[in-house]
DNA sequence: ATCGTTTTCTTGACTTACTCCAGATTAGGT
DNA sequence: ACCTAATCTGGAGTAAGTCAAGAAAACGAT
């Protein structure tokens, strides 16, 4: 949040971001280090955030740079995105263990959860009709502590604020 | 996909959409009788194959009244509205009893999987983080049979297929 | 240290999947 | 049959992200 960073380029802060690059086969860029820097310390950021994030520590990215990093990153594993239906995709670097996520409804507010059985796909269908499954995805719903107490209980249909159009 | 019903407003060919309609104190219309009745024997439909399938029966309706009817019909209960990242939404006539979906990670084709626990949530998160968590969502993720057989494997990372655009 | 190749970044238009608005239309209780 | 609120129409608008072409860096070899 505070850039007590000097606007000079700080490539080097996080020497592991430059392992990691390396180590998955991507050069070392400066977006690239920003971008896993700062996610490191702000998990389930969106890409806007990252964007903004970035950006004031580099001067001028952009947009498509960061959607490239992000993407790359995710590509190979470095990181993960977690898309939650009704809110932009959100990403962290926290990947490869196989936790899941706990969402608010309402202000998409997301928050790790271990998981619940262990090892990945960590469940299994019963009848998979022919797929192949790779992966199970588990996504609670919820309120965040914050939008509960902003009044707007989720609990029955209909109440005037998510209303169609009426 | 074959229209085999004559071109006139067919509204009554599904008492139960109508009663199910009223009984939610929705009114009952051609659009949303369309809709439910269609819907009911092609589960997982994207809003764009329900305004085709709805158009065919009825001739001219707008893509505002689709979404309007399927978000009504949602927000009371009657649909259930899954919405796989990367994906349109699909929805279903499903709604109410809590099972899960297999969705296909190339062609987002859907298909339904049997709650593996069985009652709502279905699973409890080790750690709320102060949440209310009303739902627990769980998307198989994997590759359906037709994609399966079309090569390109999803094991590793970067083939070239999804490889962001070098 | 310099060069050449390949990957990455910039700019800016475009797309997809929806939502919003204002006004015309219609359902259904009385 | 009427009335009024709920519902559709048509068209503009939006958010989030993708595509494309060329400029600029990064890496490896000289």
């Amino acid at each position: 949040m505070a850039p007590t960073t000097s606007t000079r380029d700080n490539a080097d802060r996080r020497p592991d971001a430059r392992r990691q690059l390396r180590a998955a086969g991507l050069r070392v860029t400066a977006p690239r280090l920003a971008v896993l820097d700062w996610l490191a310390g702000h998990p389930h950021a969106t890409a806007d955030e990252v964007a903004t994030a970035v950006r004031e520590r580099l001067g001028t990215v952009s947009t498509q740079a960061v959607y490239d990093v992000l993407n790359a990153c995710t590509r190979v594993g470095l990181l993960r995105r977690i898309e939650p239906a009704g809110h932009p995709a959100r990403f962290e670097t926290r990947a490869g263990d196989n936790h899941h996520h706990l969402v608010c409804r309402q202000c998409g507010r997301t928050e790790d959860v271990d998981c619940v059985v262990g090892a990945r796909p960590c469940l299994d269908p019963s009848d998979t009709a022919g797929f192949e499954v790779e992966e199970a995805e588990v996504l609670f719903w919820g309120l965040c502590p914050d939008c509960r107490s902003t009044g707007a209980a989720p609990s029955s249909h209909a109440h005037h604020e998510e209303e169609g159009r009426a």
